[in-house]
DNA sequence: TATGAATGAGAATTCATTCAT
DNA sequence: GATGAATGAATTCTCATTCAT
């Protein structure tokens, strides 16, 4: 009752709810949502099946849960130094965009998975685009500071190229993500 | 003896057979596998559920049979004049793609899927895989031939960046697809 | 329509009768009634699945069918020389008991699964009793000749110790069938 | 934390286990393993379908867990006085096999179909056959003992004659079983 | 808060039987 | 008589969700 415990309890809550966002997380994008079952999610978090009604209302739920967790992650990452040149700017982000999928690479999955499903969850499919569209005005102005005509056009088509080279890797596994980083980094001039 | 005509059985069983191919595929691509019961299949199929096993060992074998039955189809259409020039081809083939994708955005659909989903039936990516490998090989020709330094890598790319904008206008729905192609054309000197 | 086309078609008829009722005879002693499927025996048989239904009315009267034909057959093997003594005649009985199940061993397996299964098919046990009554009054007949005491209670008695030896043959394999019927034999001092 | 006891949570499991043990056990007799359903075997132990699942992870397992059960209950009956005479065992083994017999007639029953039907469950045959085996050991002893030219055969011998009974007394219903018990016990000088 | 036994609706699959030809 | 495509009811099994404790 006292506030010393109400804390230490909402600490606990929040370390539950994560444990089971992330088993929920690695387990949806590795099997795909309908090929996971909440005995699963469960077991891959250490608590019963019934605690996780207690976080989440449904396994719709859980999955919205999931989305908005790791949308706070992301967007944390993308934070750059506002003195960087545009090149630099572009740099760091194709290194960014690199690194996050071999780095995670259940997060790209998850989101190629989810943006296939038609409408799973109502209102996923639009935070998802959201996100993206949060990266693509990012690359936007970088290539309009760089220049380029069509700047728009300029960081879809990258944005494209980045989602179809993750595509392959997470499919197929002996991908040249090295040589197709270098491929791009010389289009764009970064070398 | 024979209650039918051999040959109007086997019609009779092609048809069927198709039918149920059809709709499992729309499903399939529309709500995804694991989503889509057999019992809708044979619904929109329009005969009983037993009936699909009589064409398809289990589910897995259904999926398998969509694949292959697709297969041929996209195969055929990829026929082109010998007599055409690398810039020509690759321009076709590029057409194609784009063609492709407004024409049957299901199928597409289907094997991102398909390729995102582990393990779900045994040997369909390695055929999804060989598949694509038939792509990659007549561009890496074209490529080469039009002179690239490496036109393995380039193809590799190609196809990614294809791949890119496929899986965003399928999720996405006012997708620039005609400005996309303008701006590959012009890429690789089409224009 | 000729009377040599009727008796032609009258065999062919038998024929394809008995085809299907050694198939199914087959396959539900090795698999069980329950698990032996319609189509199974059909393609066992060599023919379709809608002949059967031309010659027995359901799965169920093709189990009776089988069991008339079966104890006919049986019948006819028991006739023996009216002018053996009754020690010659244990003596063949048992013989005649051993050989069946070593070459026929279906035919004991079949009718243990019937006698243990409760009601599968009306009259069907009764029949078996019967069958088995008509061997079990031969023996009556012998030990009577023989001076036995209870000669009933000696023919039962064999009778299980028969039943009992094809019942551990039938599902152990490595069996001393040999040495069991010397056993029997010195028993009753047929050696 | 837990919500009942460990204690009242595993006689609850316990409880369950055994209905549905029991449930399954007598229709599997009755009726057989492939006529008993179960839907029928949730609805004679008063539970949900799903429950089953909970506790046997399929119907093949589920027989499996019945015959473990009852061998369990069989093994203790078996226990006797070390200090008997070879012909007191062997009286009171005979004694036990017919009231075992009468009393529980099902256990019988299943043992048989099951020994009957081929490969039902892997690994259960060799179970019943163990089991069959340890029988046949102690009566080997006895008619060592007892000085018997061949103990062996004489046990496969006596296990095969009460098999039979067994096996008649199942299927025929009014049995001479008591005399059978006399006459036994006089071949072997018991009386 | 936490557990996991229990439920029930629905999924995949099988199969005896029918029927158009 | 003969075929085998087609049906539909029943069967095994799964799983999100609830609930007593």
């Amino acid at each position: 009752m006292s506030p010393r415990t109400k804390t230490a309890n909402e600490q606990l809550k929040q370390k539950t709810r994560q444990s089971i966002v992330e088993a929920a997380f690695t387990l949806f994008a590795e099997r795909g949502y309908a090929q996971t079952s909440m005995t699963l999610v469960a077991q891959r978090a250490g608590i019963s099946k019934g605690l996780i009604y207690h976080y989440f209302q449904s396994k719709q739920e859980l999955l919205l849960g999931i989305f908005h967790f790791y949308k706070q992650q992301g967007a944390q990452q993308l934070a750059w130094d506002e003195s960087d040149s545009a090149a630099q700017k572009l740099r760091k982000l194709i290194e960014l965009n690199f690194s996050y999928l071999t780095d995670q690479p259940q997060i790209r999955k998850f989101s190629f998975q989810i943006a296939l499903q038609a409408e799973v969850v109502e209102g996923l499919k639009k935070a998802i685009e959201q996100n993206k569209g949060y990266w693509e005005k990012q690359m936007h102005e970088i290539f309009r500071a760089l220049g380029y005509a069509e700047p728009e056009l300029e960081s879809i088509k990258l944005t494209c190229l980045m989602d179809g080279i993750a595509l392959r890797y997470l499919s197929v596994h002996d991908y040249p993500l090295a040589r197709m980083k270098q491929l791009i980094f010389k289009e764009y001039g970064l070398l």
